[in-house]
DNA sequence: GCTATTGTTCGAATATTATCGAACTATAAA
DNA sequence: TTTATAGTTCGATAATATTCGAACAATAGC
């Protein structure tokens, strides 16, 4: 069973997530993930390597704006909405509520 | 007279936005300007060279964060706050009510 | 015109990031 | 055990950014 690492909250850094969101490709992940709520990284990949959307996913997790758990032999992402709003109050409806 | 280019709001783009606020020196020139309503950019240099802070207020510039005009020989500078507000209600306000 | 002040632009060095193939790991299922 | 599936990690390359000194431009004041 991999292990992944999730910053808590104390830990969540505003300059990580705003960095983390100005990549289209990244952008993209979390507006998918409001929308349906929870998205294995293949669902998401828009026909882009594996390689490459792994390293998306990493920057998502690590700067604590996406939690994956292992189920079987993929991983689940959904958003940390509640933590996010903790952290930076308004800030992801900001982003989400953005045209595109 | 210098001209700098100020991107109307229909072309002020989310991801620039995010991007230019992740680093921590723009970062801490917009929290500044959001303060003290507006500055040159001599009096938020923190001691960097005129070089650098030329290129984080371009950076700033030219993605539609700040408005930057003549004032003698120094440049003053104030947030579009107005024009942000309308393309992303609620995004600077969450990013300035953050700590510190 | 000369000088000081403010900031821009240029150029180069350094650092960071994105991208992607290839090899690898872990789980599930036959 | 073998095979398939889903992602991760590694390594290399290319693209972008940051930093900063030096040269330049524009204005103000003498």
């Amino acid at each position: 069973m991999r292990q992944f690492r999730h910053p808590p909250i104390s830990d969540i850094q505003l300059e990580s997530v705003l960095y983390a969101l100005s990549d289209p490709v990244r952008l993209s992940i979390v507006r998918q993930l409001a929308r349906e709520g929870e998205a294995t990284c293949a669902a998401l990949d828009g026909g882009r390597p594996k390689s490459s959307m792994s390293h998306h996913f990493r920057v998502l997790r690590e700067c604590g704006i996406v939690k994956t758990r292992n189920d079987g032999t993929s991983h689940m992402n959904e958003l940390r909405r509640a933590d996010l709003d903790s952290a930076f109050p308004g800030l992801l409806a900001a982003v989400l509520a953005a045209p595109n």
